[in-house]
DNA sequence: ACAAATATCTTGACAATCAAACAATATCCC
DNA sequence: GGGATATTGTTTGATTGTCAAGATATTTGT
């Protein structure tokens, strides 16, 4: 492949770089667990939720970009690992509301934590206000999508 | 969980939704081929590569970060369908050197095309001021990780 | 009440993945 | 040169992630 030319294609190698070191970087920290990249994700798609929120499978599997049947086994065996659980929704018998247990809340908050340690690191040269303005502008990116 | 209030989360979280964004992104283009998102995967890193570089397996799987087992049944399945090949290494005859075909090449050139054209809409309300500041930041947080 | 729609689970098939064992080749050191 | 060691890639066996299609239970609409 040719070096990019144009802003464009400067940009988009970018995110493509991006988006690989952050995809290692995810993998390396998950290893130092006992949970798979997959599982880890629930528990960080789970965990993410505003407090009190119900989340059914239904709207987590679409959250999560899989088929009702994939995320039937992700959280019998995420729930086997007593880190998550169903319970029964309150009207719809046919539904379950998904949430952290304690033990997969503190997973989550672990997991968090390295998150925010990541971002201070990659931010750690910027000034407040270039990070405040890159902030701004991925804002609008984000909003794009 | 509750709102960020850092600066600092508030980008780990942007961080998160943008790669969860890009991540359906990908899915939902690779999904009108007939490759899987790490069959695609694997056409972007090789055809990444600059023209004429030499990957050997264990290269590209070091690339990836998978083991040079998994990548053995990937190249496999891809050589195959005509889209890439092996071919020995020169002077180390325990190597190949893997490489996209025609027919690998110009997938390789669709998908890309995609991928620049997602960046020009999600830029599309950026001023060039603020796409060229973007693009700086972004370089030295990808330089930090 | 009954038909249609919905939510979840189950099943069968296949891809992705790793660790460990293996085969072929290369490198090192005496 | 030749044997010990290291490296490269493949194979194997096990587990996970995935989907599509079908089954079951429940809700909704008429």
């Amino acid at each position: 492949m040719t070096a990019p030319i144009t802003e464009t294609e400067k940009l988009s190698h970018q995110l493509i770089e991006l988006y690989g070191k952050l995809s290692s970087w995810e993998q390396d920290v998950v290893k130092s667990s006992s949970l798979s990249p997959a599982q880890m994700h629930t528990i960080e798609i789970v965990g993410h939720e505003p407090h009190g929120a119900t989340l059914r499978m239904k709207d987590l599997a679409k959250k999560m970009g899989v088929t009702t049947g994939t995320l039937t086994v992700m959280i019998d065996r995420l729930e086997q690992q007593g880190l998550l659980k169903r319970t029964p929704h309150e009207t719809d018998r046919r539904s379950y509301l998904i949430a952290l247990t304690e033990k997969g809340q503190g997973l989550f908050v672990e997991h968090h934590q390295y998150h925010l340690r990541l971002t201070e690191e990659i931010t750690a040269t910027l000034s407040t206000e270039e990070q405040a303005l890159f902030s701004a502008t991925l804002e609008k990116i984000i909003g794009q999508m």
